[in-house]
DNA sequence: ACTAACATGTAATCTGTTACATGATTGA
DNA sequence: TCAATCATGTAACAGATTACATGTTAGT
């Protein structure tokens, strides 16, 4: 997230925060003390330089991505994989910046990498590792899950066939 | 989510990770090292108890809830809030276990914290605190986000009214 | 004068991740 | 006999959370 909205244009630490907040604030607030720490470890390994500016009394430290981090960032984006695909909130974050990923055809690997996980059969519920379907299940708020479960899949699964220009099967 | 699936019925380590990660692992893998560490903080407080099985010549430690850990299995339903509501991965979990809540009154309670959510106006992103509309956005994949969360949120709305007996406005 | 928002950090503690470490059982 | 699965843990390190710590600016 960091190094995305610093894709955008130069951003202080306060900005960022605010944010990344608006962002992903809905599952986890972003406090000081996992940002501050997070944009030093940037700086260190030279994704970011930090311009101490003069212009207001208020120090206020202005953050850049340099070239390298640039690169970081693509590589991320390009190689997501794991919790970062199949968990809906932080692919959220990939989307975000997916337009970042100077390649179309790189985009549209990451996004054919979610639908091959969300057209996979999945339940939250399982029983001798075969999915357990709706009626199968007894408790209403489980059979919710998979009813909320299913018509979030649809709706995701139809904007990324259209977005890679896929019919409907 | 270990309260909750020992609520059900004891278990041991090993089919209590397998179940978790039914639950939950498309979004975070249970590993070892979080698992019993947090089996054994359970144990300390009271929640747990660990009996070792000898029927087996393969040590097996079935863990049972004792009548605290399922008060405390209760108050931690009772009181969801913050990214335990309003993340969809986190309160799906909330949902696997919310009929163990003796109260329908109180299971309701959190089902309309949950559509509070989801009613109120919110984006990704926001220009001086006003949630960004899809048609405000430029970015495909931004667009494709609020697409996607407005459809998994009216599907869930849709749900919850349907449980708590409210007409659709 | 006071409050909210702006602005940046550190310290102690807790928790998670990854790798290590061990051993039994079951089926091919 | 070999591999997969069952079964339980620890150790080192990384990262997150919470509280602490400080000071400015703008509006009422």
């Amino acid at each position: 997230m960091i190094l995305g909205f610093l894709a955008e244009g130069s951003l202080h630490g306060y900005e960022l925060r605010r944010k990344m907040n608006e962002l992903y604030g809905y599952a986890r607030e972003i406090s000081d003390g996992s940002l501050y720490p997070a944009i030093q470890r940037l700086i260190k390994s030279g994704a970011v330089v930090q311009r101490v500016e003069n212009g207001r009394a208020a120090k206020r430290h202005t953050l850049e991505l340099t070239p390298e981090g640039r690169t970081d960032l693509h590589q991320r984006l390009r190689t997501a994989s794991g919790g970062n695909v199949t968990d809906l909130g932080r692919f959220m974050v990939i989307l975000a910046f997916l337009s970042q990923l100077p390649d179309v055809e790189e985009q549209h690997e990451v996004l054919r990498r979610r639908l091959k996980f969300l057209e996979a059969p999945a339940s939250f519920f399982y029983e001798g590792g075969r999915p357990l379907r709706k009626a199968e299940i007894q408790d209403v708020y489980r059979q919710g899950m998979l009813t909320i479960g299913k018509a979030a899949s649809r709706a995701e699964i139809a904007w990324i066939r259209q977005s890679l220009g896929i019919a409907a099967p």
